[in-house]
DNA sequence: TTCTAAATTTAGCTATGACTAATATATCAG
DNA sequence: CTGATATATTAGTCATAGCTAAATTTAGAA
């Protein structure tokens, strides 16, 4: 439980092996790169990078599986991406944009930060002032 | 007009240039490292490289000053960080982390993510639901 | 005025994290 | 089974951004 302190590259890389492996069972250096915009040999380094820390686990020129300790670390993430995606979401910003910007948030935002953000997220909702967003409100 | 693209590291010694100048009438190296918590060789590094782009310039061995074009952008750094700590206050987080979190959010988030968060700002508030801040009861 | 201490700069090292090019391996079609 | 293609890896380059050590300049104290 020494927790791990990773770069925000390799929380990337961390979070889209459990990704993948949750999309399509399996994380593969070809779709990493694709969903990251890197380079291959950028996520090969990335990967050797993980295995050090004891994160990852992978046979050559195979798929990347993720140790016990890599899934905790991963799912901690994860959560993070949710929970910052549903806030911006919560702001009226579009899905698209909040996937980004969760995307960067997730990597910096202190534990309190985070905290006060969830209880936003959770909070049994404002009285939705004036709402001219009428319309397609709650589009999703 | 075109928009130079800074680095968030630039963009940090330029916002911290702008802010040292306004608190104390002048920038100098010595300040800006300390203030960044970095050693001042690296403050040296990053004014070339912020005079190389036009945004600063620098009398040898003296203080540091802003282009008409880098007081512009340090000021909309500024501002961004300035919008991001209110906005993280008025979630409750506490005066210190507002600031450093500020500080990360402010190079990274997209316009339309500060739009959304400007208009919360500015919002006419919500009705304080069941305000038990009154203690400090937020235990959690 | 002169000398010492502080501030600044330069030179050069290190780590991270991207890239291209080249190599190695795997997989699939025939 | 074999060869072409896709995937993965390795080797080596580059840029960013930090650092230490050493040199330079400035400025204050004696």
């Amino acid at each position: 439980m020494e927790q791990v302190k990773l770069s925000q590259s390799l929380e990337d890389y961390l979070e889209m092996v459990h990704m993948l492996r949750l999309a399509n069972g399996i994380a593969r250096v070809r779709d990493i790169a694709a969903a990251l915009k890197v380079k291959m040999p950028s996520v090969a380094k990335a990967v050797i990078e993980l295995k050090k820390l004891g994160l990852v686990t992978q046979e050559p020129y195979s798929g990347i599986e993720l140790t016990s300790e890599g899934a905790l670390v991963a799912s901690q993430i994860l959560n993070r991406h949710i929970l910052l995606k549903s806030f911006l979401i919560k702001l009226g910003i579009s899905e698209a944009i909040a996937d980004k910007d969760a995307c960067c948030m997730e990597h910096i935002l202190s534990a309190e930060t985070l905290e006060k953000i969830e209880e936003f997220v959770n909070a049994p909702n404002e009285p939705a002032k004036k709402s001219k967003t009428a319309a397609k409100s709650t589009k999703k």
